[in-house]
DNA sequence: TCTGGGGTCCTAGGACCC
DNA sequence: TCTGGGGTCCTAGGACCC
């Protein structure tokens, strides 16, 4: 028999309780990618600044400058080149690490302020407030200037700006974060729990921005009649679920937006099931080797997340594309392969995806990308010895893996690495050609300040 | 010349088992 | 002439998210 902790248990706690209304928070940073470059490049404050995708491919993050002037996430950044230069926008290739560091730097800042946090994405966090400031006379506005402090704390402390929505459930947290992060008056916090006037908020909010509904649904609810979120909340759930086909995700979906939690935070993070790494080559690639090299460093890469989460894995996707936007002799292919003893062992990995490789290969094609898929993940020290298995090769590899780790780690990723992933630059990595530095992962290329003594006048 | 990358969950249907 | 029913596991595909 298992304990289901979900259960409440079979006696009663203390006596009754007043009923606790659910304050759940989303905070989400601001235009993040755009607000990390400013944190270190201030001239780019005020001005309208975009970040491109890897292999400077398309528009991933706009500032609102840049978004006043029409510019669409996903725009082809070739194509509004000639736009950009002509309206002084200012353009950046991605800096995962930047953003990565500081993102991790704004989820410790927030875990200061609720002891229930949920790391949502590198940009957002919900935290539950339930409870936390309980000040009965006026508890709207204890909660309002709580997420005020916090706020001003993330700003202060990493430089981002956020955006904070209160609410009973996710879904109206989302929404609520939209109020806070669209109204001027809101100075970027709304409580939408507490907020008179739900109804007109709700009916202002056209369905296929709310969380969950894509363009699909979207397209759908709206031929039949359905085209906001209040509309959407006053829908027949078993309608949403069968007529519509939104299953049962679609059922949650209204109920949240009554107010009913459906979602539950997420507070420790369970391992991954799925672990991808592929790239787009920054020039099209035609030579077996160029895409043996760009396989085994993608394959390395997925290993090392692999051990970083402490998984085996059972089953390796392998693919390589040409570009699907050419107008071109098309190619696609996959293969799969199993380990018979489920590893996380760079060489054994890289060495039989380079069969895969082989095997799906055909020369004439210009291929645009590949890609590889770890899956059938188990938990690491858990698995079947191969009845064929001889001596400890195993033991040591796991231990040759761990010191290449530790030393990547230490002394910054590539370090160490498989010489099959290639020593040279080569055509098949990625274009990046407008980076900012790496300000916090990189001793040389650390920001630098100088005192200017006009800074000190105004203000005190 | 130039269009990103990494995930999750749910559902339906087939295979298989008893 | 008659040809069960229920459960589980796996996979592919759809839809969504950031």
């Amino acid at each position: 028999m298992t304990l289901d902790r979900n259960k409440s248990l079979p006696f009663s706690s203390a006596g009754p309780r007043r009923a606790v209304r659910p304050a759940l928070a989303l905070v989400d940073c601001n235009n993040f990618y755009v607000s990390c470059e400013r944190v270190f490049q201030p001239a780019l404050e005020n001005r309208p600044v975009v970040v491109l995708s890897n292999n400077d491919g398309c528009l991933i993050a706009r500032s609102n400058e840049a978004k006043a002037l029409g510019l669409q996430m996903g725009d082809p950044f070739f194509k509004v080149q000639d736009f950009l230069r002509r309206a002084g926008v200012q353009y950046r290739s991605s800096n995962y690490a930047l953003y990565g560091g500081l993102s991790q730097r704004v989820m410790a800042t927030l875990a200061r302020f609720s002891p229930e946090l949920e790391v949502y994405s590198i940009d957002e966090a919900f935290l539950n407030l339930t409870g936390v400031v309980q000040q009965p006379p006026d508890e709207a506005g204890a909660l309002e200037a709580y997420a005020r402090r916090i706020r001003a704390a993330v700003k202060q402390w990493t430089g981002i700006p956020v955006s904070i929505g209160i609410a009973e459930t996710k879904t109206l947290a989302k929404i609520a974060n939209r109020v806070a992060k669209k109204s001027k008056d809101k100075q970027g916090v709304f409580n939408l729990r507490d907020a008179p006037g739900r109804e007109a908020i709700l009916a202002a909010v056209a369905v296929e921005d709310v969380w969950g509904i894509g363009p699909r649904y979207a397209w759908r609810l709206r031929a039949r009649g359905v085209t906001n979120a209040l509309e959407l909340r006053e829908a027949d759930e078993r309608w949403i679920q069968h007529e519509m086909g939104m299953g049962i995700v679609g059922v949650r979906l209204v109920l949240e937006l009554r107010g009913i939690p459906c979602l539950p935070l997420d507070l420790c993070p369970a391992p991954k099931k799925e672990i991808a790494c592929s790239r787009s080559f920054g020039e099209p690639i035609t030579a077996l080797d160029d895409l043996r090299e760009a396989t085994a460093a993608y394959v390395s890469r997925a290993a090392e997340k692999a051990r970083r989460q402490n998984s085996l894995v059972q089953t390796m996707v392998l693919y390589l594309m040409t570009n699907p936007f050419k107008n071109e002799r098309q190619y696609f292919n996959s293969a799969v392969i199993h380990f018979a003893v489920p590893t996380a062992s760079t060489p054994e990995m890289i060495r039989a995806s380079r069969h895969a490789l082989e095997a799906i290969y055909r020369p004439g094609f210009r291929y645009k990308k590949t890609g590889v898929v770890l899956t059938g993940l188990l938990p690491g020290g858990f698995y079947q010895p191969d009845l064929f298995e001889a001596g400890n090769g195993r033991e040591r590899q796991t231990r040759l893996m761990r010191v290449i780790d530790r030393v990547n780690a230490r002394l910054g990723a590539g370090t160490l690495r498989y010489a099959a992933t290639g020593i040279h630059s080569r055509p098949w990595h990625m274009r990046r050609q407008h980076t900012s530095p790496a300000f916090i992962t990189s001793w040389n290329e650390l920001a630098e300040v100088r005192a200017d003594p006009r800074d000190y006048e105004e203000g005190g």
